[in-house]
DNA sequence: TATTAATCGAGACGGTACGTCGAGTCTTTAC
DNA sequence: GTAAAGACTCGACGTACCGTCTCGATTAATA
């Protein structure tokens, strides 16, 4: 996992009254994961959620400000922490986005992450919610490894890192989106090696 | 252009009564473009466009099996057709891909065609309406190119023809949903470059 | 019968083209029959009958002015002549409405008899139908018994001619429509009784 | 008022969440009556009960089974108690059915009852709503008034309850529905002694 | 220990939209 | 000229959800 939403880093317990149920939290979750795969982004409801988690659609609108973002988060949850890359460059870059692939590939992940694709498209707070998850686990430490990899000279300098990012992502959010097909295992590795390829230095 | 709906077998009028208003086929694909782009793709409602083009519902579920394909239908006659691409095998691949690109470049096309993109994805007959199109003015071309510049040896041999489609889309794709960045002129003729740097005959 | 539209009696076939298909009424009334005892008055549709008897809208609307009216006019060829009512006052009156007593006796003309007077009270049109037929066929008919009866001084004077209407109309028509209790033979005959008794002559 | 809608029979607060908006109820009844009063049977619409009342439909559909059911109560609501009747046998009948007439004679009532009576002769609820008022306010109180005037010889053994229930009621529903005509003062007391001279015991 | 504030489930509320059906009109082809 | 066929606009159907609100029950810090 990768701390989608901020816990609000334990700040010092003030309040009056209960806290707020984890165990509410994992079961919304848990059910809008299952009613994402069922049902696509425009047939997803939160009046289903609730029903499939025994929850109040209150508690939902309490901890989420729209369903997307909590399609969003649900998405995120069962994404894994990228994996250490080693020394190799093509391997450095594939450990970044393969967490994506591992995902896409357990049970209705596929699913989920398309819907929750969607939504980061179609929907504000869902998007920035997602792009912030990117910009944490991808797009910063992509800039750090790129920046070296440039000053070794193993690639050029004459490059966007958002260009980068498209090309790098691009890909396999077209096979979760549009063409559904399903993601072989190496298919992140197979970007990366385009784009060593691309930006090569000659 | 490029005939998205197919145009029927049988042009002769054999059937007694009345045939399909045209004014109305336009006013409603019209008034979906605007729609799709003010209200994004969960927010779109049919009863809206049929109010904004003064149609009635039931003729739009009379011609189309679902409000997706009506998207993906009103999106596609944005795109113009593809310019003829010359000797150069860049500029015949990247004419290809181009006309996505005029199209997200003009007007409210950006947001019509996200809409879209996410129609394609999320609803069953607007992806087969979708694919259909990209199949015929995408995707049988390029297999033609490709064959050709393998056979001289401009590029290597041992590719798949629908992972280079999604290397070629998927960056304008997630352009186009994710990151809604403006679409910059020569977009998709970097996609071509890269595509060939990556598969280049060494 | 009773003619309850009036047939142009025949004005010398003047025009070209077919004339009134009387085979297309037919069909249409006996359709609208069965659709009455199916569907009742509200869920009654133009469409349906125009389908089961295979004509068009147009047709049905070129002949009768709504709907209402056609229900009304496919009522009324379920009700025979009244026959003979012989010299016994009892047997006259009874003679005027065992008609209707005939009609709801008769296959699904309870159904349609109800239908029809729904229609009747709830539609411009078909309440004048209504009206005229039983102002011909019943009303006129029983003014002048029953002057004729109070001359012989068998009732009384003091009668107003449309309350003895409603005593004698409205039981069974609360039969067909409320209650929907099945018409027993004589139903008519006890309510010609009861109005004689009413109005006897001390 | 007669209490049409069934009180719940555990009148406790036992479930949780909120209950049923008696403001809503009684916005929706007047609502109602308005648009029966309008627009007839078969030109009701719940939607425009809807937008009068500034309610939802679900709201509507939620507590009556079918609008016709509503139509009925909403009809109920006007009709008065029954008087005392005192000790006067025509009296006591009339005191039975005259608050249908009174209903029939305050403002819009003559209209909201025809709509009424077509709804519980075209609609299974309707119709079972309004048999049970019928029911319980008049049938059952007619049958013990019947059974002691029988015992006292004021009226003949043989007569079927539901046959005198029809001929009470018959004339001022024909009234109401089919010939629309102003239901005058003294019109059930009419009924009533038209019934006694029938059933006279001689 | 009692009070109090926040949480939770359940679900009613006013609305908007769904996809279908029907009304009444109009247009086209067949006879 | 009449009829069948059926497309058209418009409006209503009964259902599903949205996001908000209210209710009784529960839980944990405060008094």
């Amino acid at each position: 996992m990768s701390t989608p939403t901020e816990t609000p880093s334990t700040p010092s317990r003030s309040r009056k009254g209960p806290t707020r149920s984890e165990v509410s939290k994992a079961a919304i979750l848990e059910a809008a994961r299952d009613e994402m795969a069922e049902n696509g982004w425009r047939g997803f409801s939160v009046d289903s959620v609730a029903k499939r988690a025994s929850a109040s659609k209150q508690t939902i609108y309490r901890w989420w400000p729209s369903i997307g973002a909590m399609c969003v988060d649900a998405a995120l949850a069962l994404i894994p922490d990228a994996p250490d890359g080693g020394r190799d460059p093509q391997e450095r870059i594939t450990a970044l986005i393969i967490p994506l692939e591992a995902a896409a590939r357990t049970g209705h992940g596929h699913a989920v992450l398309r819907v929750a694709l969607l939504a980061a498209a179609d929907d504000k707070d869902a998007g920035e919610v997602w792009r912030a998850w990117v910009g944490r686990d991808i797009r910063q430490p992509l800039r750090m490894l790129l920046a070296e990899l440039a000053a070794k000279r193993v690639i050029r300098r004459d490059f966007e890192l958002d260009d980068v990012l498209e090309q790098l992502l691009g890909p396999i959010f077209h096979r979760l989106t549009i063409s559904r097909a399903p993601v072989k295992e190496g298919f992140c590795a197979e970007q990366a090696t385009a784009f060593l390829r691309t930006y090569a230095q000659f």
